[in-house]
DNA sequence: TTCGTAATAT
DNA sequence: AATATTACGA
């Protein structure tokens, strides 16, 4: 039906192969439509890249490739073409006028299967079909199982055989069948490439953490020649992931209490008469994670088609105008239990109260004094609400000025509430920032929302499962935890999930290997 | 049957 | 180190 597919089966040139050509510059358009028209493509043209994902969202396989500027105003190109390899497996060529190896590399790393540079010449042009049987090709060849008999998995690093199998996507095929027909001795290995790894992501996505079943996800990710047991191993790790995150947030979050202790040590009576938050009202979300600020714009699809190492200090952190530490000091990813945040304080536990526990100071910090710092901190977030007269009744409803980090309603009978405690974050008093810091753009939101895929914020997984469930499958040994649940959390996950090996394959390098 | 988990193998 | 396999209870 495809065009590639008459390609394939007929062996014959692409005449009319659609080509879906996107520059903000209407000259530049215009030149490269009436080009890729003298090449005899089927051509539609537009000027931006959002209308561009929108046409190939809304006409799947009614493009054989897209070919596109770098440069535009409403998205960028490297962003697009991020997009597209993501929900759809079309080629995109990039096309800019700068020749600079470094956006040549960022194009590829995103995924362009091309980068052209302006002025494009016709004879270029030419030859972009080729991208589209190689890609359909390539399709196929995935899917195949490798069994090969050479040991390259012993002495070849994953990268190095990566690279191999793309400069050769053409001439191994023949030996891929060869080996196929040979006989599968040995069974093949999934690797769990980044590419790979999304596809389960969005699966477990769309079903929910909670539905997410490791026959549904085979389903949903589509992937030929994949298997149930690969799937629930992947989920069996994914778990134990989870779990992982949500110890992390435990621990912070007893530590978190021990500041709540503290406080009524220094005598902050006044603080105390800010809250009491029913306890059991609300699901709590733990620790440090809990306040980590995850811009809207950041999806979680996105995390993981950068081919790029996810760069906690990309300045996305942010709360309320404070910028926070990279993640790896804040916790898990190192597994660096020595690098605790924050000196521990043994006490009994107090009664619930509000804990405007956010500021998170490094260790190491100047001149830190953990009392002094935080005792100051309570007063500032006290008084600032004294002055606000924020009627105390009203701090659930006022989500502007404390921004409850809460969610769902707990009414699980289960739910162990007695270590639960509240918090709300405060206001950056002190940032000329903070207004802004906390905003997002909604028509990113929106534009999230379009995604196809279903991209969501990582906050959204994490809620995805839906009214007072956990992120947690089914069990007990949860049920006094803390949730895990907030973005940088998940970013760990991932980020925990994902070796450097497996970071260093690029969409459509995943492969088989016996 | 499938799932989740832990143990164990490769 | 990562993934697969297996065993077993639910």
């Amino acid at each position: 039906m495809t065009v590639e597919q008459d390609i394939d089966a007929m062996d014959q040139f692409p005449l009319g192969m659609r080509v879906l050509a996107v520059d903000d510059d209407q000259t530049c358009l215009r030149i490269l439509e009436t080009l890729l028209h003298r090449c005899q493509y089927h051509v539609t043209t537009t000027d931006k890249a959002q209308t561009a994902l929108e046409l190939l969202r809304e006409n799947k396989n009614k493009f054989d490739l897209v070919i596109s500027d770098v440069d535009m105003p409403d998205m960028d190109g490297f962003k697009l073409v991020e997009l597209v390899g993501l929900e759809m497996d079309l080629p995109v060529i990039m096309l800019s006028a700068h020749s600079d190896p470094k956006y040549v590399m960022k194009g590829v790393k995103h995924g362009a299967c091309d980068y052209l540079v302006k002025p494009v010449r016709i004879e270029e042009l030419k030859n972009i079909w080729q991208h589209v049987v190689r890609k359909s090709k390539f399709k196929k060849m995935k899917s195949v199982v490798t069994t090969s008999g050479e040991s390259e998995g012993n002495s070849d690093q994953n990268g190095v055989r990566a690279n191999r199998k793309r400069k050769d996507q053409l001439e191994e095929e023949d030996e891929e069948q060869d080996e196929q027909e040979r006989g599968n001795e040995k069974k093949a290995r999934v690797i769990w490439t980044r590419e790979l790894h999304n596809k389960f992501l969005a699966a477990v996505d769309h079903v929910g953490v909670k539905n997410a079943v490791p026959k549904k996800i085979l389903e949903l990710m589509n992937v030929d020649n994949l298997t149930r047991e690969n799937v629930g191993s992947h989920l069996q790790k994914f778990r134990l992931a989870l779990k992982k995150i949500n110890n992390e947030a435990n621990q912070q979050a007893n530590m978190d209490s021990h500041f709540k202790q503290m406080s009524s040590l220094k005598g902050l009576g006044s603080f105390h008469h800010y809250r009491p938050i029913p306890l059991g009202s609300s699901q709590f979300h733990g620790g440090a994670a809990t306040m980590r600020h995850y811009p809207s714009n950041r999806t979680l699809a996105g995390m993981f088609s950068s081919s790029l190492p996810c760069n906690h200090n990309d300045g996305g952190y942010m709360l309320q105008g404070m910028p926070l530490p990279p993640l790896e000091t804040l916790h898990i990813a190192n597994n660096n239990n020595n690098n605790k945040a924050f000196p521990s304080f043994t006490s009994q536990q107090s009664s619930p109260l509000v804990s405007p526990n956010n500021h998170f100071v490094p260790e190491g910090h100047q001149g830190f004094s953990p009392r002094l710092e935080i005792n100051k901190r309570l007063e500032d977030w006290s008084s600032a609400v004294l002055s606000n007269n924020i009627p105390q009744s009203n701090l659930h409803s006022k989500p502007d000025a404390l921004e409850w980090n809460m969610f769902g309603n707990s009414t699980s009978p289960n739910l162990d509430t007695t270590n639960q405690t509240s918090f709300c974050r405060d206001t950056d008093f002190g940032s000329p920032n903070a207004a802004q810091a906390d905003s997002f753009d909604p028509l990113q939101m929106k534009q999230q929302h379009e995604n196809i895929l279903s991209p969501m914020t990582v906050a959204q997984l994490l809620r995805s499962s839906s009214g007072n469930e956990r992120l947690f499958m089914g069990q007990q040994k949860l049920e006094n935890g803390f949730m895990a649940s907030d973005t940088g959390s998940l970013d760990d996950i991932v980020n925990s999930m994902m070796t450097q090996s497996q970071a260093e394959f690029s969409e459509g390098d995943w492969v088989w290997v016996a």
